[in-house]
RNA sequence: GCGGGAUUCGUAUAACGGUUAAUAUAUCAGUUUUCCAAACUGAGGACGGGAGUUCGACUCUCCCAUCCCGCACCA
């Protein structure tokens, strides 16, 4: 089986209706996509089973959706404003990135020692700025959140203070975040506006390494729910040197994407760095008192960080096959169920045959009502219908014929083996779930 | 941000310094069709944007935008 390549996912997803170029009327603009009606509905059906996989069939997550814009504070606490907003020089030798203003002798890298290496001192701004109110001076000036985290540790006493709940506990959050990335890249992978699914999980300090590895097996499982193959998701444990210096233990879960093996997703020990930077940034006690009366404590976490195009684009080069039916090629999206955009399409095997057309409608009106995510198609011949919902994914395919006006049945044609069978109206809907 | 390549109907491709820009597929309308892209008829649909060279530019040159490949970046 061959893998899919970038350009025939492009392609495919431009076609169908699943992702466009963001403002492609007007030439685009790098590192935006908008998402057509499938795109937007196989992104939903993500957000919603990673909600409920993660926040609804749990008894120790809570969820919250936190203002885009914050106080500029948040980010000065975070040490992304003095990371992200100034002029550096970058050393063509080395690579290594200095602070212009910082520099002793502006001549000379201070760390390969190579001279006359810097170029004019670039603006590194990762952070979109924008002004809030009428006045648009250094006062006014806020940030378009570069991560939903943030979010997440500025509300950590807000749902303490609602819920007390015991440790270990979580915070999730889906949500838009946005970087001005130098280069963005590799279809959605690399955008400038994104949406990450967050969890902060709170812990005592001396449990973080089996929670840690909970959170591995937690994991793997949503990976698994998603249809990923296992053969294609890799754990890279990022080595030391690499790792953010706040994170004691990190793992990527990679990804074996058209562009090739890249992470699609993060699982970080944040010690507890971040409630360290809002205690000292805001002043307020971060500890967490234990209700059986030991030393108050702040607490240690866990991060697993999800980006939701990653995912879209894993769930999307997993599900893409080409594979055989009848001797004639196919291309097919064998996505799991759940996620598909339209669960079932209902048609009528031929449509200049009014009693089919209007039986078809029936059961269409009946399946929309108990499933919304239903398409009624009448295109060309019932071969053709076939294979346009075998490319967007559809599991299953429901066709009235001259049988069903006589007894009440209908075929339903399975996405994966093309098989079909021949059941009751009122059995559909169970057949179905 | 650097280097290279590209940009033509929705998609995938073609051609040409000069007639109405072609083909496949998709789309729409119709005929036909009793289960896996059948056939026929008809219709609509494109030279990324802007300058320049030229009698004439989709074609040549420059600028811009976007995409792809490589590098760099990825807190």
């Amino acid at each position: 089986m061959s893998e899919v390549t970038l350009d025939e996912l492009v392609s495919l997803c431009k076609r169908r209706g699943f992702i466009y170029q963001g403002s492609e009327i007007y030439g685009g603009l790098a590192g935006t996509w908008d998402y057509g009606p499938l795109g937007v509905a196989l992104k939903r059906n993500i957000l919603d089973l990673w909600w409920r996989t993660f926040v609804d069939e749990r008894d120790d997550m809570y969820g919250v959706d936190a203002a885009i814009l914050m106080n500029p504070k948040v980010w000065q606490a975070s040490g992304h404003v003095d990371t992200f907003t100034d002029p550096l020089v970058e050393c063509s030798n080395c690579h290594n990135r200095f602070r212009a203003d910082k520099i002793e002798d502006e001549n000379r890298c201070p760390v390969c020692g190579r001279e006359n290496v810097f170029g004019e001192p670039r603006q590194f701004n990762l952070m979109f700025k924008t002004n809030i109110g009428p006045t648009q001076d250094e006062k006014s000036i806020s940030y378009l959140r570069p991560e939903t985290a943030q979010g997440i540790f500025t509300n950590y006493k807000n749902v303490v203070d609602s819920f007390y709940p015991d440790l270990p506990f979580g915070i999730a959050q889906q949500g838009k975040a946005f970087r001005n990335e130098i280069s963005p890249r590799d279809f959605v992978f690399r955008s400038r506006e994104f949406e990450q699914m967050e969890i902060e999980y709170f812990v005592r300090p001396d449990e973080w390494e089996k929670a840690f590895e909970q959170w591995q097996k937690d994991i793997h499982k949503f990976l698994k729910a998603l249809g990923l193959s296992d053969s294609k998701v890799h754990e890279l444990e990022v080595s030391d040197g690499d790792r953010a210096h706040y994170s004691k233990r990190t793992v990527d879960f990679e990804f074996d994407f058209p562009i090739g093996r890249e992470e699609l997703l993060g699982l970080a020990y944040r010690t507890d760095f971040d409630l360290k930077n809002i205690e000292k940034g805001s002043g307020k006690g971060m500890e967490y008192r234990p209700k059986d009366g030991g030393e108050p404590f702040v607490p240690h976490v866990i991060e697993p960080s999800f980006g939701l195009e990653r995912a879209v684009m894993a769930v999307l080069t997993s599900a893409y096959q080409e594979d055989e039916i009848g001797g004639e090629k196919r291309t097919v999206l064998k996505l799991p169920t759940e996620l598909a955009p339209v669960r079932v399409a209902v048609s009528p095997l031929l449509k200049n045959k009014p009693e089919l057309v209007a039986k078809a409608r029936e059961v269409y009106k009946t399946l929309k009502a108990e499933f919304g995510r239903v398409m009624y198609d009448d295109n060309g011949n019932i071969g053709k219908r076939y294979r346009r919902q075998d490319e967007i994914g559809t599991p299953y395919c429901v066709t009235i014929d001259f049988d069903t006006l006589e007894d009440d049945t209908v075929t339903v044609r399975n996405r994966d083996t093309a098989k079909q069978e021949r059941i009751k109206i009122e059995s559909l809907a169970d057949k179905i779930k």
